[in-house]
DNA sequence: AGCACA
């Protein structure tokens, strides 16, 4: 049999507040490498929250990514995570892209969980789940094909690529209803399929404030994590670039976000993904 | 420690 299949990479979460939502859970682990489909159950007497991911270790990462994370501060819930002991059922042939068709009534399933061969919508190419770990890039590493070598100074350090400055080539108005309280990171949403690392680089590097960024692709979606040394940098660059059009945007302008979670940053920017 | 959906 193909094991693969039958492995648990499903996480159970256990700690969130009475009043949580699963559009909670949703948000917090879609850009998460490897994130497939979440639910959140209200059964028992507690919310219990589960997420499937494209491969055991990812979800394991996952897993130990939120262990102890602090959901919400006012209602001191920290959240607890594991393995879960079977996966997340998922329909099939369930099509569209889960980030933009919400549909509100009912749990959003990405496909592709309980695997049958054929009509396969995860976000992932099939190939890639019979990749070992050890694949070189990885369907969701940063997008780097095409950056110069790595730099480095007079001491060894790695010195990121500084490509030349670019502005906007315009702007569109983008919708940004569902935004979070003001910090030090922006979440960049909306690109387009072609955009690359060197493009937003171009754009964000020469930003008064930038420190670090992180690039994000799933499938076809691509996002971006801006880091500011200081909230006033972010909160400036999320004023001046909203709605920013792109040479690559094919959707409209991007959408320059405070993060739902900075954890999922902090762990990205730090972690070798 | 508590693991559901189909």
């Amino acid at each position: 049999m193909c094991n693969w299949r039958n492995e648990v990479r499903t996480i159970f979460v256990l700690g969130f507040p009475s009043d949580v939502k699963e559009r909670e859970l949703q948000n917090l682990l879609r850009w998460w490498p490897g994130y497939e489909a979440s639910q959140m159950n209200f059964k028992c007497d507690q919310p219990m929250g589960f997420a499937l991911f494209s491969t055991v270790a990812m979800a394991m990462a996952a897993r130990d990514a939120l262990q102890n994370l602090v959901f919400d501060a006012d209602t001191n819930s920290v959240l607890r995570a594991e393995m879960a002991k079977k996966n997340l059922f998922v329909k099939r042939g369930v099509a569209g892209d889960p980030c933009i068709s919400f549909d509100g009534s009912k749990r959003m399933r990405t496909g592709g969980g309980d695997y049958s061969p054929a009509p396969y919508s995860a976000p992932y190419p099939s190939t890639y789940l019979t990749q070992p770990m050890t694949s070189p890039t990885p369907a969701w590493a940063p997008q780097t094909y095409g950056l110069p070598q790595p730099q480095y100074d007079q001491y060894g350090a790695y010195v990121a690529p500084q490509p030349l400055p670019i502005t906007p080539s315009g702007y569109a108005p983008v919708q940004n209803t569902k935004d979070n309280p003001p910090c030090n990171t922006l979440f960049i949403g909306n690109l387009g399929e072609a955009v690359n690392e060197i493009e937003l680089r171009a754009l964000f590097s020469g930003q008064l404030g930038f420190r670090q960024m992180k690039v994000l692709r799933q499938g076809k979606n691509i996002v971006c994590f801006i880091e500011f040394l200081d909230v006033n940098s972010a909160m400036l660059v999320h004023t001046n670039l909203q709605g920013a059009v792109l040479s690559t945007s094919d959707r409209g302008g991007m959408r320059i976000q405070y993060p739902h979670n900075v954890y999922v940053y902090i762990y990205l920017i730090s972690s070798k993904l």
